[in-house]
DNA sequence: ACCATATATATGAAATATCATATATTCAGC
DNA sequence: GCTGAATATATGATATTTCATATATATGGT
């Protein structure tokens, strides 16, 4: 069960997948379709990248109704939780995870994870 | 100049990069053919690779006679150096990066590089 | 309660793009 | 010319993307 570090840094060797970390990391969860709108993806390529990480243990999820709820596994191991933490404090501000971030905040219909999860 | 996360990433996310940088990390200074033997591969497999390292400037070359010291880059943006000293630290005495310090260590005829470079 | 419909997400299969390896060759310094 | 190292090319393996379709939950009308 112990994930490996090439298996976890292929994982992140993709940008949508390290796209969707980063807000993740920053915002805490997030359901598929906030997903999908701050990266401006379709819903199968991101249902796809979803899975990867899932199946790699470095996200976890969660349904609320209709909704799929994921966020950073909190069983992720001390290390690689510390370098997704590194990675967003360093890359944030930069694109492209900066529009991102902007594009998930000007959503509108944004189901209340944040506030009542 | 700068080195995004993705790219950065997708350096680290082949078993044999990130087994040649972990030896860097932990040893410092290496030659092509320590790391060749340390891996036990080919030297154009080597070479391949560390080209790929340099070209992203994750690594630094230093040539002194015929041969070609590699190193982690000390320019290195310091979060990708944190991330590398992270994954260092908790992966080092875990297969395959455990063998290969043993193989490294274990090498006859060593150029000596570590005392003075 | 039942049925039709809408919304959110996942998945199978095929097409395409990217990456890794092996072999042969070349280059640079002694 | 020998040794350490880099590059070129061909080939095989993996990853990514897309489309079509499937599942699961919610909603509105009867």
């Amino acid at each position: 069960m112990t994930l490996d570090a090439t298996q976890f840094y292929s994982a992140l060797a993709n940008e949508i997948r390290l796209r969707c970390l980063m807000l993740m990391q920053l915002e805490g969860e997030l359901c598929v379709c906030e997903l999908t709108h701050a990266l401006d993806l379709s819903q199968p390529m991101m249902s796809r990248h979803l899975a990867l990480l899932r199946n790699a243990g470095i996200v976890s999820d969660r349904r609320a109704g209709q909704w799929i709820y994921y966020r950073i596994n909190p069983q992720l191991q001390q290390w690689a939780a510390a370098v997704l933490e590194l990675t967003a404090q360093a890359n944030h501000k930069r694109t492209p995870f900066s529009n991102d971030l902007q594009r998930l905040h000007s959503m509108s219909d944004r189901p209340d994870a944040a506030c009542c999860g």
